[in-house]
RNA sequence: GGGAGCAUAGCUCAGCUGGAAGAGCACAUGCCUUACAAGCAUGGGGUCACAGGUUCGAGCCCUGUUGUUCCCACCA
């Protein structure tokens, strides 16, 4: 930094040219050292095609702050990244790309539609990585990975090996969610449940027997093509005489029986239930305990199929317009109610989903939860907040078996073979020639690709080298902080968990840091459908990345949704312009080349000195306990409100003055708490401390590898602190006084003050000078006599008085003084009855009892000095 | 149907294990004080949703109520 400095901070000109310093020094390396503990993070891996959001924003920020912290704290931090493939994210992109040039990927086929999904991905695949750069994120790029990379397939491969060896994956025909816009199987957790109006469409279905009809109730009457049997409850006596006969299924003529069974609720709709065992769970489930046919109606895209007679080749939701008429005009319809209901749909696409009954492969979810439980309830897994372990373990308990096969063509293709001629299917970590049971060469490849998050559930080991067991990954696993948003905890974070107890028989991490959601400034969710969206990387063009991390950070608490508020960015960036022109005004005033303490401090040295060490023990505290935003907070009021507002300005007397030692000493406190206080800021706001640093006499290459400050006990000074204090108090309610009255600063008063305190009010000379516009000073333990035409200020330390007659009213200052007086009296009065409640001395502790004398006195002192200048009146 | 969060200044939100109610923005007044007007000084503004309870002491802990947001769940 030279000595002309722009009087505005211009993180454009910084950010980059530090980045490239960081990065080309090696300080993001990750480097095994047996001399350090590690500390780990594994970046949640943005979608290879995705855009860079604020939700990555966010987490990039949380865990950039904490591998600072720790690598300046002393550990080898490593902080992994990487991009997941996203298998319908990324497919969906691609054919939509393709859809554009008339193509479908059927017309391309298997292998020339992977080839352009690859070649999409090394085209905009380091869009993100770029992105996450300009957020300033300290990540060793050259451990980047990705979910279908060499490494991550094969330990993909090994966990669905051998799982299915111990029996914990299996395949199998179930209801299982199906998109039929995405033309795929789907897992519990990628169904999102909307509440939607529908109808409730009561239908009679004729008795066998043409003694009337039995009315059953359904929200998807299309279903009806497929409906085996109608249930009722067998202890429903209107019912009871129906069961064992049959009805008619009208509009398919299908005799159909009428069961009994627990599962209808005699108090729903008509209290029979129509039964579709080929698309709906609970249906399935019944048709199971009582042998019904299971009749799927539907094909894969939604439309019914051959088994639906003359409504064959009708999409599902016309279908249902189509049928209702049908029914309508053979007069089946009793009644159509308004009926509002919970509607599952597609995650990434929204497409209501379809129950369809298919074969697909699942995760057996029982045995492997029961670890995953255990962790966390023992500890040795903790969420931040505490709260989301509870939603974690309720989740763990509940949860259903996993589909994890999906009808696409981008992710890793199931390793499973089917024998054509004796039907076994082998299952290998090589790639099968042969029937391992027949030894047959008639075997085809399983089609189907694994979820997604079946790979990123490995993520934490599987970057770092697993199956092998690597040095990295005996070194730097298990992880130590997994940092993300609440609304993956069910898609990614249990299946990391339970992925890490059962291949590693680790815990993955200790301690999931998750945060909430940022919203837009009306509280809505951001999205592409609202155009509400805000990029972070406008923001960061905008007021500059440490105003955008410092934004983040600060204002909220952790797992709470924020509402982003760009005219909080100004603040932010207000906060950076206040630093660097702090600094500048540190430099231009530097006339030494080191940064050392001087050997004889001034009280308002030991005072901020003091307070810097607070600050300092506070924030390593907070830090260590994952309250960032609050740690961010008090690094931002010491630098603006203790070292800008207020000790700055007390040196400026010293720099201006005669005093060559005195000069060189304040110079010498005022760089040693700049540095220290770069250092405390870096975590939060990387660029500008940075920068300053590096302007400023330093040892060492770089900011980021400095040391974190911590608490150091010879540089605590509680009495010189409290004197110092005494002297702001008084200057403060001086400027108040004179604020009130209107006087311009630069009218300086004559300031005569009784205290008997007078060495620090002599010692603070200078600074009531310049900061209380005082004239001349005179301090004494005795009250002059003649008062007339003075303006009093008092505090519980002194009495001030400021000669200014023609301002005075003498009868408003009395009334002033008394309301005064009536307030501390006030004050005093609750003290005193606090101090003489029994209770309250026998059980308060020590220390508070303290704090309430001491107040009580200092009541006492203002009550005293308040009378004697209203007597002084007269 | 179960569970969770939130309710504090005009607005947006902090407030860690209970110990004199805070910040930013907005507002008002005065200042170009030789780092910064993206600044400085000063000030106004709060029954901490409501009702009980525990405690010497409650914004914080307990119970209930209201409002609000969200998550989970197979009521057709």
């Amino acid at each position: 930094m030279e000595k002309e400095l722009s009087k505005v901070y211009e993180p454009k000109d910084v950010e980059k040219r530090i980045y490239e310093m960081w990065e080309k020094g090696g300080a993001f390396k990750g480097i095994r050292d047996p001399k350090k503990k590690p500390f780990t993070i594994v970046m949640p891996p943005p979608n290879v095609t995705g855009q860079l959001h604020m939700g990555h924003a966010m987490d990039a920020t949380l865990q950039d702050i904490l591998i600072r912290y720790k690598r300046m704290k002393g550990f080898a931090a490593l902080w992994v990244p990487g991009t997941d493939h996203a298998g319908i994210a990324t497919q969906i992109k691609v054919e939509e790309a393709l859809r554009k040039e008339g193509l479908t990927r059927y017309d391309l086929g298997r292998e020339k539609f992977l080839e352009r999904v690859w070649d999409w991905k090394n085209k905009y695949g380091d869009r993100i990585v770029e992105q996450q750069k300009q957020l300033g994120a300290s990540c060793d790029w050259e451990r980047a990975r990705f979910t279908m990379d060499e490494g991550c397939s094969k330990a993909v491969r090994e966990v669905f090996v051998s799982l299915y060896e111990k029996e914990l994956i299996y395949k199998g025909s179930r209801i299982i969610n199906w998109c039929p816009h995405c033309t795929t199987a789907l897992s519990d957790a990628e169904v999102e449940y909307k509440d939607k109006p529908g109808h409730l469409w009561h239908l009679r279905y004729p008795l066998t027997d043409g003694r009337g009809y039995i009315i059953v109730a359904t929200t998807r009457p299309e279903t009806m093509l497929g409906d085996t049997g109608v249930a009722v409850n067998p202890n429903d006596d209107r019912y009871k005489h129906l069961v064992g006969k049959t009805c008619m299924l009208p509009l398919m003529d299908r005799e159909i029986p009428i069961i009994a069974d627990d599962y209808c609720d005699m108090a729903f709709g008509t209290g029979c239930v129509k039964m579709t065992p080929a698309h709906d769970p609970n249906d399935f489930e019944v048709g199971l305990r009582h042998n019904l046919e299971v009749i799927r109606v539907l094909d894969d895209n939604g439309r019914i199929n051959e088994l639906g007679g003359k409504y064959q080749g009708l999409d599902r939701y016309e279908a249902r317009k189509v049928i209702v008429t049908d029914l309508e005009a053979l007069g089946l319809v009793e009644k159509i109610e308004e009926h509002q209901h919970n509607v599952g749909t597609c995650y990434r696409c929204a497409t209501d989903v379809e129950p369809i009954i298919s074969a697909q492969w699942f995760v057996k979810m029982q045995p492997l939860a029961k670890e995953a439980i255990r962790v966390v309830e023992d500890g040795e897994t903790k969420f931040v907040p505490e709260r989301f372990s509870k939603i974690y373990t309720s989740w763990m308990e509940n949860v259903h078996d996993w589909c994890i096969s999906r009808q696409l063509w981008w992710g890793h293709q199931i390793p499973a073979w089917y024998c054509t001629d004796c039907g076994h299917i082998t299952v290998s970590r090589e790639d099968a020639t042969v029937c391992e049971k027949c030894h047959s060469k008639n075997i085809t490849r399983d089609d189907d690709v694994l979820d997604t998050w079946f790979s990123s559930a490995l993520w934490p080991f599987s970057t770092l080298g697993w199956p092998e067991n690597t040095p990295d990954l005996d070194y730097f696993y298990p992880n130590d902080v997994l940092v993300t948003g609440y609304d993956i905890i069910f898609f990614w974070v249990a299946r990391m968990i339970f992925s890490g107890c059962e291949h590693t028989k680790k815990a993955p991490f200790h301690t999931v840091l998750i945060h909430g959601l940022i919203r837009d400034e009306k509280g809505r969710k951001m999205s592409k459908s609202l155009g509400n969206g805000i990029d972070p990387l406008d923001i960061v063009d905008q007021y500059g990345c440490d105003a955008l991390r410092f934004n983040l950070v600060t204002g909220n608490s952790p797992g709470n949704d924020m509402r982003f508020f760009t005219e909080r960015c100004e603040a932010m960036r207000n906060f950076a312009n206040k630093i660097w022109n702090a600094s500048r005004f540190v430099m231009m005033n530097l006339t030494i080349d080191k940064c050392e303490l001087p050997s004889k401090l001034e009280t308002e040295d030991k005072w901020i000195l003091s307070k810097l060490n607070s600050v300092i023990s506070e924030v390593n505290a907070n830090m260590d306990s994952f309250e960032l935003g609050v740690a961010a907070q008090k690094v931002s009021d010491f630098i603006w409100d203790s070292y800008c507002d207020w000790y700055i300005e007390l040196t400026k007397p010293r720099l201006n003055g005669e005093d060559g030692e005195s000069k060189i000493n304040a110079q010498k406190v005022l760089l040693y708490v700049l540095t220290e206080t770069m250092k405390l800021l870096h975590p939060f706001m990387p660029y500008i401390s940075e920068e300053i640093w590096q302007a400023l006499p330093h040892n060492g290459d770089m900011l980021i590898l400095e040391r974190f400050p911590e608490y150091n006990d010879k540089l605590a000074f509680p009495k010189d602190e409290q004197d110092f204090e005494i002297l702001m108090e008084a200057i403060k309610a001086i400027r108040s006084r004179r604020a009130e009255m209107n006087v311009p600063p630069s009218r300086k008063a004559h300031l005569i003050i009784v205290t008997d305190k007078a060495g620090i009010f002599e010692n603070g000379r200078a600074f009531l000078m310049k900061l209380a516009y005082a004239g001349e000073i005179s301090v004494s333990n005795q009250a002059p006599s003649d008062v007339e035409g003075m303006v009093s200020v008092v505090t519980g330390d002194a009495q001030m008085l400021m000669p200014m007659a023609d301002l005075v009213d003498l009868a408003k200052e009395r009334e002033r003084i008394a309301k005064e007086l009536e307030r501390a009296q006030k004050e005093y009065d609750g003290q005193m009855a606090k101090l003489s409640n029994e209770g309250f001395i026998a059980k308060a502790p020590e220390k508070v009892i303290e704090a309430e004398k001491d107040r009580a006195a200092k009541a006492k002192a203002l009550i005293e000095n308040l009378a004697e200048s209203l007597n002084k009146l007269g």
